[in-house]
DNA sequence: AAAGTCGTCAACCGCCGTGGA
DNA sequence: TTCCACGGCGGTTGACGACTT
């Protein structure tokens, strides 16, 4: 582990802690609590691993949709991202992206660099045109769909398989490029667009 | 079977934005 | 206006299990 691995009587004293009091006023929790963590790893413990709800073990098709196209508008905000999935948490998919699809996307970007994990094997080696088809495999390894990579965008998308349509998955370029002009700019009402594009966001996510 | 390498993921660290004094 | 404490976030680390040689 990358620290001090959590005990179940530490879990089970922040769990109560926060059953009692409540989320926030993480500062007072290893007080309340008895526990001697700091508070930021009193909340990460929380958010990351005790919170109801939570969703364990392997993302699904349609997740891993979703986040490749919102890390194309979004980039690296994981919190954001997590927002839009349900029981994932923020470390989740930050930890699946830098396995299994910063590498992937970066290749397709970086040209020439080959994937590293074994997760993701081209369609066809022998055409230059098809290696930009790759399959995307569950933890089982079975095919999942195929990672296409979008011409004029640069933007990896999965052509899915089973039932996802591709109209559903790609998102409208005209929208992505206000959104990331409103990202780029110093407009006066950027939280006003970014408020209204989070719920285009769930419009669209709603809509798959 | 042993050693080396790789992938995964929980946990920590440092920075930033915000709100209150 | 400035300072400070806090919450929150993204980047990074490192232990451990799985896999490969």
């Amino acid at each position: 582990m990358g620290g001090i691995a959590w005990t179940e009587e530490e879990d089970y004293l922040l769990k109560k802690c926060i059953e009692q009091y409540g989320e926030g006023k993480w500062h007072r929790v290893p007080q309340l609590a008895g526990l001697n963590r700091c508070r930021k790893s009193c909340r990460l413990r929380w958010l990351n691993y005790l919170r109801p709800n939570i969703k364990r073990g392997s993302f699904t098709p349609e997740e891993v949709e979703l986040i490749l196209n919102l890390h194309n508008i979004l980039g690296n905000r994981w919190s954001i991202i997590a927002g839009r999935l349900p029981g994932r948490t923020a470390n989740d998919i930050k930890n699946y992206w830098n396995c299994h699809l910063s590498k992937k996307v970066n290749g397709h970007q970086g040209g020439d660099q080959k994937p590293n994990s074994t997760k993701w094997k081209p369609i066809q080696e022998e055409s230059s045109k098809s290696k930009e088809k790759e399959y995307v495999e569950d933890q089982n390894g079975e095919k999942q769909g195929i990672l296409i990579q979008n011409q004029n965008q640069n933007v990896p998308i999965i052509e899915q398989s089973g039932s996802i349509r591709m109209e559903n998955i790609q998102m409208d370029y005209q929208f992505d490029q206000e959104v990331v002009a409103m990202a780029d700019g110093d407009g006066c009402n950027k939280r006003e667009l970014w408020d209204d594009w989070v719920s285009e966001m769930d419009l669209w996510i709603d809509s798959l």
